[in-house]
DNA sequence: ATACATATTTAGGCTTACCTAATTTTATTT
DNA sequence: AAATAAAATTAGGTAAGCCTAAATATGTAT
C-alpha cells in the first residue's frame, strides 16, 4: 500500500527530476511540498527502504522503477481528472488543479479505465500536459517553447510550460486558448518580444515571459 | 476542518440513528466502523468537544446539528458520485459503494454543485437512497417495504433495504430492476412468500427475505 | 587551505487515530 | 439483592507524519 504522503512525495520527485535530470536534493523537496526538511530527510529514509527511490545520504534521491510507476500513475489520474472537470463539468482550467490534486488519490484501476474511456482517450490535459497511458508510457509530442520559434515561423498553441493562475488567467483574459494557431509575424530583438497572429485574425504582442511558456508545434 | 475519520464517524452515527432513532451506542459505532470500543470512546470525546455530537457517558452519542450539516452533506456526495459511476462511467449497482466512498471525501463545494448540475439533479442514488440537498433537506418519498402490501397492489420498485452485494445480485440476476411496476398477484401465507408480476410480463415468486427489503411506492 | 554560508541530518517532541489490557459501569439473571 | 455477563471507560502504548533546535556535512570565496 502507498500512503498518500508517499503519494504526494513520489509525484513531488518526478516533477522536480523531470526539469533537471539529476538527483533530487531535499531542499527541493521540502520547498514544492512545503515540509520541513527535516521531515523530509525522514520521509526519504523510509522510502528507499521500501525501494521507491534511491537514496544517497547529503546527495539526494532518485525515482526507482516501483516509485516512478506510482507517480506516472498517480499523474495519470491527476491530468484525466482536470480532463473531466473542464469538458465535462463546465470548470475552467485555472480552476481544477486543488480538486484535480484530491481526486488523483482515489484507488480504483477500474475506475480510471472507465474514466479514460469515457473521456475518449486523450492524449493531454487542459494544460497540453501530456497523460500517460496505465503502463506508464507517454506519447511524446514535438512541443517547444514560442521563444525558439523564428520570424515567419506557423505553429500551433499546445500547452503551458507554467502553470500559475496569474499565466492561465492572462492568456484566459488575451483570448488564447489551446489549439490555436500562431504565425510569428515578428521578434522584436530588444526585449524579446514578439508579435504574433492568432487564428490569421488578431494581432497580439507577446512579453519574453509569456512566449516563453508557450508551448507549440511547428505546423 | 473535518478529518476523514470525523467524516467516517459522523456518517456512521447518522446512519445508525436513522434506523433506531435513539441514543448511538459506542459498541454500534465500533461494530460499523471496525473500530475498537475504547478507540472510539476516545474519539467521540473529542467530536462532543467540538460540538459536533452530544455525548452522554456511557449511554452514547447523537448529532448535534453542525455534525448533522456535515454527515449529509457525506451522504450527499457519496449518493451523487454513486450516480455517476452508475449513469455515466458503465458501474453496476454493485460495483459502486467502495469507489464512492472514497469520493465522498473529496472536498469542493463548487465541484459537487456541478456534479449535480451535470447529472440533472438526480433525488435518487442507483439503489434508490434518497440524495439531500445542498442544504442537508431531503424530498421525501412514501416508500414501504413490499412485504407491507397486499394482494392486488400495484406498485413500483423504487429502492432497496438492503444494500449487500448479494443481495443486489440476486436481483440483477432475476431482472428486477429500480422503476419496475410490480403487481402482487398473491401472497403465501404460511412461508410470507409473494407472487408478482414484473412490468406486466414474467410472473415470480419472492421469498419473505426478498420482499421486506424491496421498498415500492403504491401506484 | 581556511572560513563562512548553506544544506542536510540527527535528536527529541508533538498530534492524530488507532491498539490492548485492566477497570468500572450498566444490564440481566437467579 | 447478589451474582454474573456485557458494555463502556480509563490507562498506557504505537505508528505515521509532521515539527524545532542542534549538530554535521558540503560548497564557495578568499
Amino acid at each position: 500500500m502507498t500512503s498518500l504522503a508517499e503519494e504526494n512525495y513520489l509525484k513531488a520527485i518526478y516533477k522536480i527530476q523531470e526539469k533537471h535530470d539529476d538527483m533530487v536534493t531535499t531542499s527541493a523537496l521540502a520547498e514544492t511540498l512545503c515540509i520541513n526538511a527535516a521531515s523530509v530527510t525522514d520521509f526519504i529514509k523510509k522510502m528507499a527502504a521500501k525501494k521507491l527511490i534511491s537514496y544517497e545520504k547529503s546527495k539526494g534521491v532518485r525515482l526507482l522503477d516501483q516509485g516512478r510507476q506510482i507517480a506516472l500513475s498517480i499523474i495519470r489520474k491527476h491530468r484525466l481528472w482536470e480532463v473531466w472537470l473542464v469538458n465535462n463539468l463546465g470548470f475552467k482550467w485555472d480552476e481544477v488543479h486543488e480538486i484535480a490534486e484530491q481526486l488523483e488519490h482515489v484507488i480504483s484501476d477500474e475506475l480510471i479505465e472507465q474514466l479514460d474511456k469515457h473521456l475518449g482517450y486523450p492524449k493531454a490535459d487542459p494544460h497540453g500536459d501530456l497523460i500517460p497511458d496505465a503502463k506508464g508510457r507517454f506519447i511524446k509530442n514535438s512541443s517547444k517553447p514560442l521563444n525558439e520559434c523564428s520570424k515567419g515561423d506557423k505553429v500551433k498553441f499546445t500547452g503551458v510550460a507554467e502553470h500559475s493562475n496569474p499565466f492561465l488567467q492572462y492568456l484566459t483574459k488575451g483570448n488564447i486558448k489551446l489549439g490555436d494557431e500562431l504565425l510569428v509575424e515578428a521578434v522584436e530583438e530588444f526585449d524579446s518580444s514578439f508579435q504574433v497572429k492568432i487564428n490569421g485574425k488578431e494581432r497580439k504582442l507577446l512579453s519574453k515571459d509569456v512566449v516563453k511558456n508557450l508551448l507549440v508545434v511547428i505546423l
